[in-house]
DNA sequence: TTGTTATTAATAGTAAAACTATCAAGATTG
DNA sequence: CAATCTTGATAGTTTTACTATTAATAACAA
């Protein structure tokens, strides 16, 4: 991806940080490491302990940013979905055919992710790895709807509604257009996961993309009768 | 659900379990009430500890049973599939146009799942519950593609394939029948989350189910043209 | 009926995880 | 230069996730 701005800050939901990251060199050397290390080991694997040694810190030093491992992904996650709905909104705008922008949208958010060098302390590649393997783990907990009331998911939400607005655009008789999105960015991490574990309930593999499996559902489903 | 058989046993993969469940009263006790609590209380809270305390057994006979919680919740999920797939065969056998035979498939994997009174000691209705919630945790860990070598879902990814089998029936062109499949059974389960927490980024709601959105979906992306 | 075996319960113990609290050293700022 | 903020070091607690041992009981076979 080419440089949009020199330099960009992606801002989450305070609440979700006891301090934020972005403001001191250890900070971002948590959210830098962390990524590096939820990849190698698992998010299951992962303590405040190991990622102290990694990076010369004290436990105790990471809890003074984020209160448990559970709010560092939601964080991370928050950083993620940011970041995509920047370039979304990017490549979108100024699109005038609805379609074509719709398409546009449906590839931005399906297709594969490189390191953005606008942000040095994040990794986007490796950080999608992280988001193909443990997303739904930040869902997935009994804590989800309190967590919900707290805002903890609203940029998420916001990427899938902003590409809803779009498939009203292209098709405004089509009632489904939420689940549909809602399918197709949640479905995109779970067939990249698919291909890379499952490979015999997937069609994707080296030579066919995610992007094109939905692209190609995306003009089947809106096709106008 | 009428009943499809008086009695019936449900085969899960000798290597998830240490000591197989159905075979004593004291294992058909771990899966009845290990359902209800984790349920109750969310898979990360649940220990055997407290499943034990529930039961009145001691924990340590739990770990005769089971290796650890994950392959219980591993053990619950085949079971699930398992019965699903029993489901689907019975539901489609001898019907003869591919069409209506795919859609009743749909519907057998997207319908809302009632207690199957058969199976005295699983309680299908909260077990579906655990599935939406706690499924994507069996599949997503680091340990995946030993896990996957062992077997230990092939009964879901033979649900799946089954489907993609009716799909290529009704249309041999479609280029991605198994991610298309995939996609419903696993994102049924999202839109079923979703109905229930993160209401805004879903169509699904009292009166819309995740079925109705999936056969429309179907028969959109099968239409010949 | 008695002896053998299998199953479960009870108890104890370990290592690691997931924190919390305190205090001192060093850096930053006003 | 004093005050404050940040970090590191150390220590401690509770819970989880087990393992090991032994005793009690139930099942079952000769």
């Amino acid at each position: 991806m080419q440089n949009l701005l020199s330099n960009i800050r992606i801002q989450v939901n305070s609440k979700i940080y006891v301090k934020d990251p972005e403001t001191s060199t250890l900070g971002k050397k948590i959210v830098q490491f962390s990524i590096l290390l939820i990849d190698e080991i698992g998010f299951d694997s992962f303590t405040f302990k190991k990622l102290g040694e990694l990076i010369g810190s004290n436990e105790s030093s990471i809890y003074r940013y984020f209160e448990n491992k559970h709010k560092l992904l939601i964080y991370l996650s928050s950083w993620y979905w940011a970041w995509m709905e920047y370039k979304l909104v990017f490549a979108t705008s100024n699109m005038e055919n609805p379609t074509e922008k719709l398409k546009k949208a449906i590839q931005v958010v399906t297709q594969i992710v490189v390191d953005d060098e606008t942000t040095a302390h994040v990794n986007e590649s490796v950080l999608n790895k992280i988001i193909i393997l443990e997303f739904t783990k930040t869902l997935h907990t009994k804590e989800v709807d309190s967590e919900n009331k707290e805002g903890f998911f609203l940029i998420y939400k916001s990427v899938i509604n902003r590409i809803v607005e779009m498939v009203n655009e292209v098709n405004p008789n089509y009632k489904f257009a939420k689940s549909l999105i809602s399918s197709i960015v949640e479905g995109n991490l779970h067939q990249n996961f698919l291909r890379e574990h499952l490979k015999t309930i997937t069609n994707c593999n080296d030579k066919i993309a995610p992007s094109d499996f939905y692209i190609d559902l995306i003009e089947r489903v809106l096709e106008k009768k």
